[in-house]
DNA sequence: TACAAAAGTGGTACCGGTTCCACTCCGGAT
DNA sequence: ATCCGGAGTGGAACCGGTACCACTTTTGTA
């Protein structure tokens, strides 16, 4: 159990002062001569010198990010930590993760710890509480970066996103053009970010339509637990000419919930319900009959993140919020089509 | 941008030493009076202090853990993930995430940043090389726990994984009872713990109920890439003899490409083909037919690591390698029945 | 009553980097 | 010739905890 050299190790065999390694270290910190430095790398690589991520944490020059997302059960999140963590390991930069379980409770207990982890900078989708704790995280100097979502109230705060709004309106349109007037939502809570701004898509291409907005066609829906399946019972209970021909789910963490539920009712897609999903997964094509989805860009999201994030921790941006929002794909397959004449009650 | 609170903060306003501060927070390392001990927390509740990991960690004593886990894209892991981050939370731990996508490359580097980072202990889904790294790892002090695989020479290391031989033998068994005869395997390479258990599995299934083995039957592919669509597509290209009228996906990030194939090919299921595959995902049970499965206990897996992890890093382990096997569900659904008579061609 | 052992407390040297500052050169401008 | 400024370097304080050790007070026991 012999122990890793230190700088100092470093600085001996090379023959100069641990300030000079430190400088050739971070690059850009001081003035070294060129063969001085070549001493110095030369050193650290016969040593196999890595410096410690604590040791520089402790003087807040660290390059430990924290991701904090609300849940890894949702394949959408997961596969935004998977190229989070390969866009960080790119960088150099560690990532420690935690996930909120869309629980205000958990995010604030999280966000404290993030706190003393000494992280420069933190990528998080936020449920939506915890506002101050937030703006207190900034006022200690760790930069922050919204990713999915954001807060209004945090307008100070970079946000990465998909083009919600734009998203949801053109997967509505793509149903009315199909035939479809009474289109159905699924989102998530109205106060959250994507919730609102989809909801407002959909209803701007309905309205665009010269198609009336029913109110008991929308569902925000929390993300937690079975809100998916009661909303897709509740839409189908509704009298026959009040009921949706087209379902838009815009909730991702409630697709599964919202399919098993027409599965289990023996809803027959698209025949009598067209659906499209928000978010494509492997699975959304092996099911029967494949989903027509909304592909988020999650690489993008997570480059973006990234480089915002860091970009900050190093000073390299102009001071002032960042709102990059990136297209998503419309993605046609079977689960969407025109409505049955037979099942139309206009 | 006010700084946050120091020990030293706190024994200034208790009026105490730094020490006696240090005592209460790390109970258990040295003698506190009742009554001091109430002044120290109440100051540390005044103050809202919360001792930084970076610098814990500079002394050795962090509670933080790294988590290496193959690729948050397979469920399976991201499931994992999820429940380790939660199990984690609960007893005050960070967890930095770093991912390897198989790649032993990869994985070596994540290796080395690791050991910056002065990790107390390491969970990881190892690919099976860089061994001398990974004792190395143990060497410096790091506890080492792998999850669902193993790697054969290093004997001394915990590992947490689920009955991969019973549970391929049980599955193996069911297609067995249902009168299938001719049960192909597609499995994790068989230099992979995890491969090679699942397979012997199989075998002995298969050699108990007196049927042959048939090598063209079992197919060990990389964990990475479209090896399932292949496999399947070379097991159906078979000999109508020679065909398998089952078949166990015993690769869980194989499972959604041999799916894909399946579709592909148009095979129906079950009655040209009875499909088991081993981890339980939200979707099973949504594709056409629904699947039987495996159904790893995911949070006794987690459990288990970070009890393990801790339990090192605290030194409150008997030495000795521990190996913990829990059990795996057979989940029986549409997707496995008795073979068809028309398709049988004993 | 005496005296050793244990309880309680404070001082301070670490851990391994970063960063500020002082200092020595050196070349170029005045 | 004199001065100034910047390149190059080293010394040492510092970040915020932990842990060892020395010291004083109890406490228990012979």
């Amino acid at each position: 159990m012999k122990k890793a050299p230190t700088i100092r190790d470093v600085a001996a065999t090379a023959g100069v002062s641990v300030s000079v390694v430190s400088r050739v270290l971070n690059d850009g910190s001081g003035p070294v001569a060129v063969a001085t430095r070549e001493k110095v790398v030369a050193a650290i690589a016969e040593l196999g010198f890595r410096p410690r991520a604590a040791a520089r944490e402790l003087n807040g020059a660290g390059l430990t990010i924290g991701l904090m997302l609300a849940d890894l059960t949702n394949p959408f999140f997961a596969r935004l930590a998977d190229r989070i963590v390969w866009e960080a390991r790119g960088r150099g930069v560690q990532v420690v993760l935690t996930t909120t379980q869309e629980d205000p409770h958990i995010e604030a207990e999280t966000l404290a710890t993030l706190l003393d982890r000494s992280v420069g900078g933190v990528i998080a989708t936020p449920t939506g509480d915890n506002i101050d704790q937030w703006s207190r995280l900034q006022d200690v100097g760790v930069d922050l970066v919204f990713v999915d979502r954001s807060i209004a109230s945090l307008q100070n705060t970079d946000v990465v996103s998909i083009q919600n709004e734009a998203s949801a309106a053109s997967a509505t349109q793509h149903l009315i053009a199909l035939g479809h007037r009474r289109v159905a939502v699924i989102s998530g809570p109205l106060s959250t970010s994507t919730g609102a701004a989809r909801v407002a898509g959909y209803q701007s291409a309905l309205t665009a339509a010269g198609i009336p907005i029913d109110p008991a066609l929308i569902r925000g829906v929390p993300f937690r637990g079975d809100a998916g399946a009661d909303a897709v019972a509740a839409l189908l209970a509704l009298p026959l000419v009040e009921r949706p021909t087209a379902l838009l789910v815009a909730n991702t963490a409630q697709v599964q919930s919202s399919m098993r539920q027409l599965y289990q009712m023996g809803v027959e897609i698209p025949r009598e319900l067209s659906v499209i999903v928000f978010d494509d997964n492997p699975w959304t094509e092996l099911v029967t009959p494949p989903l027509s989805v909304i592909r988020q860009p999650i690489d993008m999201l997570a480059r973006h993140s990234v480089d915002l994030v860091l970009g900050r921790m190093q000073g390299k941006l102009p001071v002032g919020p960042r709102f990059v929002e990136v297209q998503a794909e419309f993605v046609s397959r079977s689960s969407s089509a025109a409505p049955d004449p037979q099942e139309s009650h206009v």
